[in-house]
DNA sequence: GGGCCTTCCTGTCGATCTGACAAAAAGCTA
DNA sequence: TAGCTTTTTGTCAGATCGACAGGAAGGCCC
């Protein structure tokens, strides 16, 4: 710490965010196709450097939210500083990734300045090699990491419905995040089982298919009492693989 | 996004240290005492600016660790970024927190270039209002929080403690970091429940008081199962006060 | 050595939680 | 009304948890 001519590096600052939704029981994640260098052409997640030296960091993610995907009054949580030098060509650039949570809306992706945005499913990406840019696979993976965990322990689920939803729904949400199969009547039970998790309003949903279910609404509690174990055993058709088919 | 003369900001980048270690049955944070403008004299967590451009965040973390508190190999981990503008006085400074666990050593503090380092009781430091420089006291919350909430779904607990250690010892971890008091008989029982997190080395350990104990490693599972739930009801003597005595 | 202290370790019991089922309830379609 | 779907309520055995009893293994003092 000498007094005397050193001065500390000034740095480019980014703020990445991983947009999860759910999509016809998958998951699935914002991407979208650079316009400029580096990269250019190349999907890539939504984000942006700093506007100017007075914007806070968190304020930044929620325009980039709103600018790129058209959302607003979304689950946002600060994920992780990605900044290995190197890691971006043209220098040093830190960048704060964001995990952002989305609900299934009836619009897909609206307001997006740049049309390129779409989503991609998560298996796809995490399995098969799809060339993302930077280091935003490692990115995507720790957050869906995160959210895995989040699931577990803390009501995050209710972020991927809308104001009010079906158990069935809540367990589309567990299995697709988590890439499982859950049994209906134990999933049904713990749900209830967690105090202050799910909050019952008296409507019940359209019944497209069979019976109708009740309707409920995120309570109030953030860390589940008790939690929603990940088990280790699944019943017998084990992992899920694609679709939503099963049909054995 | 236009491409006319707008550039982004650089801006200051700097890593914050909470150090936490177990300390004659407390759990303690080390600070240190600012030499400098702003918060001249006050404590603060170490920590400061990266060196150059080139110096990696957790790099730059390590180097801190080394420095300030002559510590090496010990758990590390990204606790979160604090940004807000304003924190800083100077000017816009971005900090990247880092949550460090240092087991009991014998020699407390060596080899910090600032003497002005010292451990302060957390209880202490949350309750009664311990003046800190910047946000530095939201930033030790965290850090304890998140050691709270690690403790009892990771086997981060066997980093508090040596390469060996007895199921009292981690007792004391655990008891002293949740600040509660736990029954013994029921935490061997779940410690060795735990498959992979602890693993026994013949030994025993000198009983300065009672029946020999046996000495444990840590062992190679990172993810608790069953975990170590944080129960809502504690032993009579309830939360854990002061001092270890509870001599009823 | 024999009490008596301490702490460590093993075990027991009822309450709670979990996973694997059965079966009833409540809609739709034919 | 029969048959199909999905939701909801149970049942049952096994795992886990908190509260506690009691034996094991040292040291200390007489």
């Amino acid at each position: 710490m000498e007094d005397d001519e050193w001065e500390p590096p000034k740095i480019l600052l980014a703020v990445d965010l991983v947009i999860l939704t759910l999509r016809e029981t998958r998951l699935q994640v914002l991407l979208v196709k650079r316009g400029i260098e580096p990269y250019l052409g190349a999907y890539a997640l939504p984000g942006g450097f700093l506007f100017d030296e007075h914007e806070d960091i968190e304020a930044a993610a929620r325009r980039e939210l709103s600018e790129e995907a058209g959302l607003a009054d979304v689950h946002l949580e600060e994920l992780g500083v990605y900044g290995e030098p190197g890691r971006d060509p043209r220098g040093r650039v830190v960048s704060v990734a964001y995990l952002a949570i989305a609900p299934s809306l009836p619009e897909p992706i609206a307001g997006t300045d740049a049309a390129d945005a779409c989503w991609m499913s998560v298996e796809d990406l995490l399995s098969g090699r799809v060339g993302l840019a930077f280091d935003h696979h490692r990115i995507i993976g720790d957050g869906i990491e995160r959210a895995r965990v989040k699931l577990e322990h803390t009501a995050l689920a209710t972020a991927f419905c809308g104001e009010t939803f079906t158990i069935s729904d809540l367990q589309q949400v567990y299995e697709a995040v988590w890439g499982v199969r859950l049994d209906p009547r134990n999933f049904y039970r713990k749900v209830k089982g967690a105090r202050g998790f799910i909050i019952p309003v008296g409507s019940l949903q359209r019944p497209e298919n069979g019976r109708p279910a009740r309707l409920f609404k995120a309570g109030p509690v953030r860390v589940l009492h008790p939690p929603m174990a990940r088990s280790t055993s699944v019943p017998p058709e084990a992992q899920v693989t694609r679709e939503g088919g099963v049909r054995s």
